[in-house]
DNA sequence: GGTGGCGATACTTTGCGAATATGGACGGAG
DNA sequence: CTCCGTCCATATTCGCAAAGTATCGCCACC
C-alpha cells in the first residue's frame, strides 16, 4: 500500500464520483478506478458502493478513510517538521559555561537566540572548563564558554573563538582607602589581605595572579577565597580586604562597592567559545549566527576559523 | 513522498548502514541510496549523516522519523480497521423494535450478539411498528422487529421475515375464577371485564379481538386499557379482570398470575424482523447470521428470501 | 427503444524504481 | 606510502506498474 492509494481514495471519497476526482488528482478516470480496485483487493474490504446516485465510502470505508487521513497528515508534519528541524527552527541546544560567563557575553546571546529561536530547547550546564571540554569531545554539549581555549584528548576536534578577554580587576568597599582610584598598584596589593576566586578554573586565574604578584605570592595563601565572582564583589563590600577578579565583574555591579584597574594591567585567560568542528547542526549554526551579529568581532574570529559562512 | 520513502528512511536508520538496511528491504543498495537522495530533496533537509562509523540520522532526521513511523502505523490500521468493519466485527447496528419483542425473540438474540460481536454499537430504539417501517425506509434504522410486515411507502424495499408468531392469550390473577383453567372461551370472557393493550401498534391487535368476539366488540368499550404487556398482566394480578395479550407474555411469567389459552385460538400480527433489501452492510449480516443460528426457523425463512447465504 | 452518463475493461505508452556495473573517497594494513 | 577493502554515490539498462486512450456494458431517463 502506498501514500498514493490513500489519496486516491480521500478524492473519491470527496468528489463522491470517479470521473471528478480522478480530474481533482489530475489523472484519468480508468488508472483511478484501478488503484481503488488495487487497494480494495490489497485491503480484503469494499470500500466504496458505486451507486447510480454517486459513490459513498461503506463502513470500512470510513474506518479506511480516517486512518488514511492521519497518516497523511503525518507524512505531510514529517516534512514540515523535517524543514524546521534542518533551518534550526526547533531542537535542542546543550551549552555548557562557566559561571563569570553569566556577566558579560551569555546576557544578550541568550536573551536574542530564546527571542529568535523560542522553539529551540535551550540546556544550560554551568560548569568548570576543563568538565565542558570534556562533554564537548563526548558529544554531551553542543557549545561551551570556557576560560582559555579547551586542551587536552580530542581537543583537536574542536573549533574555539575566544568571545572576549580580561584583565584583572581590584574591587573595595566604597569605605575602604582605595575607594575612588582609578587604579591600584601591585605594592598596594601586596599590603592587603585579598579576596580571590576558587575553584576548578581557577589553576589559571592563580596562574595569572602569581605572575603578578612575583615572589610575594606568598600573600596568596592568607588570602580569602570565594566561590565566585559575586562572593568577591559581597565580601569586598563588607570591607573585608580588596577583591580581584576579571573586568566582567563589572557588568554585576552592586551598590556600596568601587572598581579599581590594577597596574600593571594583568591578562586573564580569554572567555573562549568552543564546539566540535564536524558538528553541521543547524541549531549550532543559528547559535553561532546569533553570537556572530552579537559580537562583531567574534563573527571575523569565527569567519578566519571556518572561512566565511 | 511515497509510504515507501518513510518505509526506506525507518530501515537505513535502524541498520545504519545502506547495504544491510537495503538487503533487509529486499532490494540492492543503490535503489535505497537514490530513494534516500530523493527523499531528502523533496523534503529539503539533510537527514541522514554518513560517516565511516555508519549512518546516523540529524536532528531534522530524528524528527522526520518520529512522524514517519506513525505515519505507517496509521496507514497498518487503516486496513486492519477496514477489515475489521468489513466481517462486521465493528460498526454500529440501529434496531427498532416493539417493547413486547423484548418478551420473546429479542434477549437470545441480543445477548448473543453482544457477546459475539462486542465492538459493535448496538444503539436500540423502541418504537411503533409504523414508526420503525419509516425509519428503515429513511435509513435511520438498519433493522425492524415489527408487529406484522411493514406496509407503506417504500416497504416494497424491505426484506421481512417472520421471527414468531402469537396468538391471544388471557391472563388472570391466581384468585380468579378462571385460575387453574388450561383455556377460557369466548364466551367466557364476554362475560368479565377486560384488560387490553393501547398504542401505536394496538389497532392491529384490537382487528383480531373484534374479529374474536364478533358482534359483541361493544365489551371493549368497557375494557381497560394498558399501555404494555406488563402492565396488563399487573393490572389482572390484582383482579381487575381478565388480562388479553399476545402468548409471549409467558415469556414474563410473574408470581400470582394465571395464563389460559383462549378458544378459539385467535392469531395475532406476527412479529417480523425487516431490514433494507439492498443494505448489504457486514454488521447487518453479522446480525442475520447471529439471528439464523438462533432461531433457525427464522434462518430457513430468510434464505427462501434471499437465497441460501 | 434510443440516448447519455458513469464505471469497468482492454490495450498501449511511459515513467520510475530496481538491478548491474562502476566510480570515488576514506581508513586500515603491510 | 601504497595497496586494498569498505561503503556510498553515480551511470546505465531493464522491467513493471501506473497512466493514458479507446471502448464496452450497464442502468436511468427521456
Amino acid at each position: 500500500m502506498e501514500a498514493r492509494h490513500l489519496r486516491y481514495a480521500l478524492a473519491l471519497a470527496e468528489y463522491g464520483h470517479f470521473g471528478r476526482a480522478a480530474r481533482a488528482l489530475g489523472i484519468a478516470q480508468p488508472p483511478l478506478s484501478k488503484q481503488v480496485a488495487d487497494l480494495e483487493r490489497e485491503t480484503g474490504a469494499r470500500l466504496f458502493d458505486r451507486t447510480r446516485q454517486g459513490v459513498f465510502p461503506t463502513a470500512a470505508g470510513e474506518a479506511f478513510l480516517a486512518r488514511a487521513r492521519r497518516a497523511l497528515e503525518e507524512m505531510a508534519a514529517a516534512k514540515v517538521d523535517a524543514d524546521r528541524a534542518a533551518r534550526g527552527e526547533t531542537g535542542r541546544l546543550r551549552l555548557g559555561f562557566i559561571a563569570s560567563a553569566l556577566l558579560d557575553p551569555l546576557p544578550d546571546v541568550l536573551g536574542r537566540f530564546g527571542r529568535e529561536r523560542s522553539d529551540v530547547r535551550l540546556e544550560l550546564h554551568e560548569m568548570a572548563s576543563g568538565r565542558s571540554a570534556a562533554a564537548l569531545v563526548a558529544g554531551e554539549l553542543d557549545v561551551a564558554v570556557t576560560l582559555g581555549a579547551p586542551r587536552g584528548a580530542g581537543a583537536e576536534h574542536l573549533v574555539s573563538v575566544p568571545v572576549g578577554h580580561d584583565h584583572l580587576t581590584a574591587v573595595v568597599a566604597d569605605a575602604h582607602p582605595y575607594s575612588g582610584q582609578v587604579s591600584v598598584s601591585v605594592d598596594q596589593l601586596r599590603r592587603q589581605s585579598l579576596i580571590v576566586a576558587a575553584g576548578e578554573d581557577e589553576p589559571a586565574v592563580a596562574a595569572g595572579l602569581r605572575t603578578l604578584l612575583g615572589e610575594d605570592a606568598a600573600a596568596l595563601h592568607g588570602a580569602t577565597v570565594a566561590r565566585d565572582v559575586h562572593t568577591i564583589m559581597g565580601l569586598a563590600a563588607c570591607g573585608v580586604g580588596v577583591g580581584l577578579g576579571p573586568s566582567r565583574m563589572r557588568s554585576a555591579a552592586r551598590p556600596g562597592i568601587w572598581f579599581c584597574r590594577v597596574t600593571p594591567e594583568t591578562a586573564l585567560p580569554d572567555l573562549v567559545l568552543s564546539f566540535a568542528e564536524r558538528d553541521r547542526s543547524p541549531v549550532l549554526a543559528a547559535f553561532l549566527d546569533t553570537v556572530r551579529r552579537t559580537c562583531p568581532d567574534v563573527g571575523a574570529a569565527l569567519d578566519r576559523r571556518l572561512g566565511p559562512a
